[in-house]
DNA sequence: GGGTTCATGTAATGGGTTACATGATTCC
DNA sequence: GGAATCATGTAACCCATTACATGAACCC
């Protein structure tokens, strides 16, 4: 995963440090990743010197200085362009997830459109798994026979979430609308 | 990630050349990643020149020669140890679905143990998920209420999955002692 | 006294991806 | 005629991890 675009959706949502972004993560390696510090501060340093984001340093008596990132309206407008474009492998679930946790960067209208997107994902996905094993099911060996179960367990799992999701945002989308306009 | 063990496990499954083990993992990226031919080719020549593996070249008319490689008893030796030490830090999902994709390679018991393990390791996952979120679910931002939910229901659906899993092996070797005991 | 937290940074290392090279057959 | 399948391999590149360096305050 190259955490380029993820470490600018993190700021897209509020100005943070390096350190801030690590601990933000801690506990969350699992579902998103937890990149190192030599992996995040190098990709700060790269993001400053491309003008996607600004920096502000503030002194501190014992402690190092703290430097707080900031996203630049040219860093909003990559982070808006990566939006719009979907990875046409499809995403991994670490990908999506890093999507996810930075919705506060985008609209609401935007994020609908990564879960309808993520949805088709997951049920091709699905729909591959599945036609692999109605053709050999009985001769597939253990491993291959668990991984299969395994692998629809989660996405049955993935597409009720996000049908669920995508439900309860429609409805605030609704009633957004409907005070808007009525 | 790291394919060496995961090459070997394949190979502790049947021989196959590096063209084939690509092929068994096309449709399961999502699952267990889909490591490049440049990957496999390389990690096939290190495994081999380590002693771990064999090869039996299979001449062919007009296509380049297939290499079979098989796993050899210092292999299968060292897959046994790997089964036996768990990753300390708790295995990725994919890092799971490689050891799970290889259960033939290992004794029932074995597997027992590895989805034994994998259960602690989620269990503990959800519940500093679930930590977190209780402090701090009102004010959380909506990306990261969003990660939550779908953390929770991705970790639930698994614990059940493992439950049930556990649950039939753990049936089939009470038959199973059943016969030789009895 | 020693481990943990806060806070940043650099350099070496490892290893996966991408791109390239080769070459005949088969399907559209 | 052009794309895909079968089948292996090498080299450059990218980038994430690991290890190292610095330094004070706080808790057990």
């Amino acid at each position: 995963v190259n955490y380029r675009h993820f470490v600018l959706g993190m700021l897209g949502k509020e100005p943070m440090s390096g350190y801030d972004i690590k601990s933000a993560l801690d506990g969350l390696e699992w579902l998103v990743g937890n990149p190192s510090f030599g992996s995040i501060y190098s990709t700060l340093h790269a993001l400053l010197e491309d003008g996607l984001v600004t920096v502000q340093v503030i002194p501190q008596q014992v402690k190092p200085a703290r430097k707080v990132y900031s996203i630049s309206d040219a860093g909003r407008r990559l982070l808006q362009k990566w939006e719009a474009e979907a990875e046409p492998s499809g995403d991994s679930t670490k990908a999506f997830v890093m999507r996810l946790i930075m919705a506060d960067s985008i609209s609401r209208a935007g994020l609908i459109e990564q879960l309808r997107r993520r949805r088709e994902q997951v049920a091709a996905q699905r729909a591959s798994l599945e036609e692999d094993g109605d053709g050999n099911a009985a001769q597939a060996d253990r491993g291959s026979r668990l991984v299969w179960e395994y692998g629809l367990a989660l996405a049955d799992t993935e597409l009720a979430w996000l049908d669920d999701t995508l439900g309860r945002l429609f409805e605030q989308t609704l009633a957004t609308e409907g005070v808007e306009t009525g």
